[in-house]
Formats: C-alpha cells, sequence, structure tokens
DNA sequence: AATAAAGTTTAGGCAAACCTAAAAAATATA
DNA sequence: TATATTTTTTAGGTTTGCCTAAACTTTATT
C-alpha cells in the first residue's frame, strides 16, 4: 500500500458520504489537487487490486476491503492528531498537514501503543470519531450552530471547515472542543446569530454558524 | 529534498566516520541495500545540488550543506527514538525501522515541540547524542566493554549492533542504558568476561563485549 | 431528438529511484 | 610493467504517479 493509494482510498470515503452513487474522477481529483486522468489511472489499480467498485463513466466507491484500510489511515490521521493537540501544543490549524504526514508511518504497534498513551481518545480535536482497531466508528448527533434555535444550548463538538482562516478565528475567538454555546436571537436579514459564551456575547455569522458542529 | 535523498545523505555521514577520504559507492550501495548503479546516480543527483564533494571514482563525502541535512534527519531519528522508548514501551529492539519511517516527517514546528515534549534529551535510547537545532553534537567519550579491564566499572551509554537479535540479547539480561557494569575478570582463551551487574554475574563472549559501549 | 457542453478515459510523456549488463577505470598480482 | 581482478560508471530498462491532449461517453439544452 502507497502513500498515494492511501490518500485516493481515504479521500474516496470521505467523499463517498456525499456522493452515495458514486464519486466522479472530477471531485476525486479536485479534492487531491491532481488530475482527472490521474484519479482515472488510480482507480483503475485500486479495482485491480479489490478495494474498490468501479465502473467506468459510473465514479467509484469503496468495497470492504478498501474500507477497511481507509479506516485505519482515518484511525491513525485522528490519533496523530490528538496527539499534536494534546501533547505538543499545536493548533487547530497547524494540526492537519502534519497528521496528513503522520498517518502513513506503517507500524500496527506504534498505532495500539499511541493510543493507549492518549488515553484511547473516543474523538479527535476536530470532534471526528476515531475509528476503534477494528474500524467501528461510533456515530455521533451533530448539528450544525445554524440549526439551532433561540434558547438553545449546545457543547462545541467540530468544525467543517479546515482552512487556517477559519481555525484562526475560531482560536481567537476562543471557540474550542468544549466550549458551551448558547443562542441568544437570529438576525432575520442576514441569518447571524447572537450567542453567548462564558460571559461574553458575541455575533456569528451564518458562514460561521454553518461551519461549526455542536452536541446539544 | 526526497525521502532517498535524505537516506543517502544521512549514510554517507554515518559512513565517512569510517572513510575519511571518500565513501565508495560499493560500501554505500551495500550500506542501503541498493546497487552500486544506484548510487552512482544518487551521488551525482546530490552533488549538483551541492551537498556533497564528489570525483569520480573516488568515493564521496558530505559537505557543509549536506552535513547539515544529515544532521537534521539523525536529530529527528534520535528524538523518535526517545519517543518511542520513553512514552510508548518500545524495546530496543523494535525502535529502529519506526524512526526510520518518522525521520522523515517534514515540520519544523514538530520537532522543536517533540524535543521540548521529551525535556530536551541529549542522548537517544542507544546512547547516540542527539544533535540540537543548530547541528551541534556532543562528542562523548565512549569506550566498548571489551577495552576495559578487570576492576573498571562503567555505565552501558549505546550499542554498535543494532540488530534484534542482539537488542533482544540486550532485553533478556536486562542490560540497557544507564546499566551500570562491573568488569570482574577476563578469560584469555575466549577473551569473554565476567561481568556484576547489580547483584548477579553474568559472562559476555567478546562479540558482545565489542557491541555495548560505556562511560567511565 | 439532435446538438452542444461537460465529464471521463485513453494514449503518449516525464521524473524519481530502482534494476541489469556492458564498458571503463583503478587496483592488485604475477 | 603487463595483465588480471575488482570497483565504478554508463547505457538502457522498469515501475509509480503524475501530466497534457485527444478521443470518447454522458448529460444538458434547444
Amino acid at each position: 500500500m502507497t502513500f498515494s493509494e492511501e490518500n485516493y482510498l481515504k479521500s474516496i470515503y470521505t467523499l463517498q458520504k456525499d456522493s452515495p452513487k458514486g464519486v466522479s474522477t472530477n471531485v476525486l481529483s479536485q479534492y487531491l489537487v491532481t488530475k482527472p486522468a490521474s484519479a482515472t489511472e488510480m482507480i483503475k489499480k485500486l479495482n485491480d487490486k479489490d478495494l474498490v467498485v468501479y465502473q467506468p463513466y459510473q465514479g467509484v466507491l469503496l468495497n470492504k476491503n478498501g474500507e477497511e484500510i481507509a479506516l485505519r489511515v482515518i484511525r491513525k490521521h485522528r490519533l496523530w492528531e490528538t496527539f499534536l493537540a494534546q501533547k505538543l501544543d499545536f493548533s487547530w490549524d497547524e494540526i492537519h498537514d502534519v497528521a496528513e504526514q503522520l498517518e502513513h508511518i506503517q507500524s500496527e504497534k506504534l498505532i495500539r501503543e499511541l493510543d493507549r498513551f492518549l488515553g484511547f481518545p473516543k474523538h479527535d480535536p476536530h470532534g471526528d470519531p476515531i475509528p476503534d482497531a477494528d474500524g467501528n466508528v461510533v456515530k455521533m448527533e451533530k448539528k450544525r450552530v445554524s440549526q439551532l434555535e433561540p434558547g438553545d444550548v449546545g457543547t462545541c463538538i467540530g468544525v467543517n471547515d479546515t482552512s487556517s482562516s477559519f481555525l484562526q478565528f475560531l482560536d481567537q475567538q476562543k471557540i474550542k472542543l468544549g466550549t458551551v454555546l448558547e443562542i441568544l436571537s437570529l438576525q432575520e436579514f442576514d441569518k447571524s446569530m447572537l450567542v453567548r459564551i462564558d460571559d461574553r456575547e458575541l455575533s456569528l455569522s451564518q458562514i460561521a454558524t454553518e461551519h461549526i458542529y455542536v452536541r446539544i
């Protein structure tokens, strides 16, 4: 399993949630910042290795084998993200690129021990669930802040946008995992929301409320 | 800088200590488990990038630039080894392969934070010095156990053989970094040594005594 | 339904890092 | 010193993963 193969499998896993009848080469190559021709080529290789279901022109989906590998890579990615945030004081926006490299390290023992060292965390710093060693992922009831109504209270469990500008915005506003938000009001004209966090009130734009996930 | 280039630079750094007037392609390729022709090719590439001094048929040595990069890779390798041994309970023989992968992760911040997290260690689990961020390496006075005489006492600071059979032997004998050895006697006929460790006495073959380093 | 537009695949190339086999240079031996 | 042996380099080939351009499907529009 090469780095590149792992990256394709992981990407297909992520993208197939929004394209349940097949991830197109266009979408896939855009996500991976390559070209459609390259995606086609790799998909054919993964198909030959019996990791995906693929019919020319019909997009690609992971089969059981492919999903198993994708989940292993995602498990590693999220454990490393947890390590970087918890132990090495990385901020949200610095985590991703490094975890992207670390996720490809091959060593069963490494990942088992890392998991133990971190205290068997269930979620990564973005609130996404960490698959267990057998590939089981806990599903969580998450809602976007934008789906809440005045009076609702939610606990921040993740975000939807990993751009560093957004993550920096969150750092500035001191919004992190576990932060409790109370919705005070919704402005009709621009769908912005007035929320209370601890003792301060602040206004979040619609864009922001759509990118923050909470558990209610 | 590719993985392969980094591996070649690191290997040349190690090998040039024993071949101060040039590391031959033969030796280099054997060390890296490739073929001489591959080594020649890479050396030419490193030469074009001004990282080594190379004259055809005369072997290769690192220049200032090459040494700087080699030391950065070695620093990362040894910090990761320390992490694996100290935090993840890896034993001596399990460390190397994983550190070999981790050493290629690119992130200044990662290695700075890892260093801090580990408490700025000066030596790795094999007793080898960890270069600092500026590439300074502390030289240490180390002796092989075989160079000691009856009555001498030494503290184990490293080993010379990273084969897993040897490292497993050490684990079995409970010889680790910091273990204090007292030489009781030397057998003339096979150069084996009787040593005391804590309260027990054991005999070490000449092969073993030549592969264990101590500070006296 | 016919055509235009968009998306996908195929064909042919390129760079990195490896390989084998042959040629060339350096070293050892008679 | 001339030849034999060893070492190193060159030449040409392979695989992986990327690319562009052209051909082919599918989907959208009129």
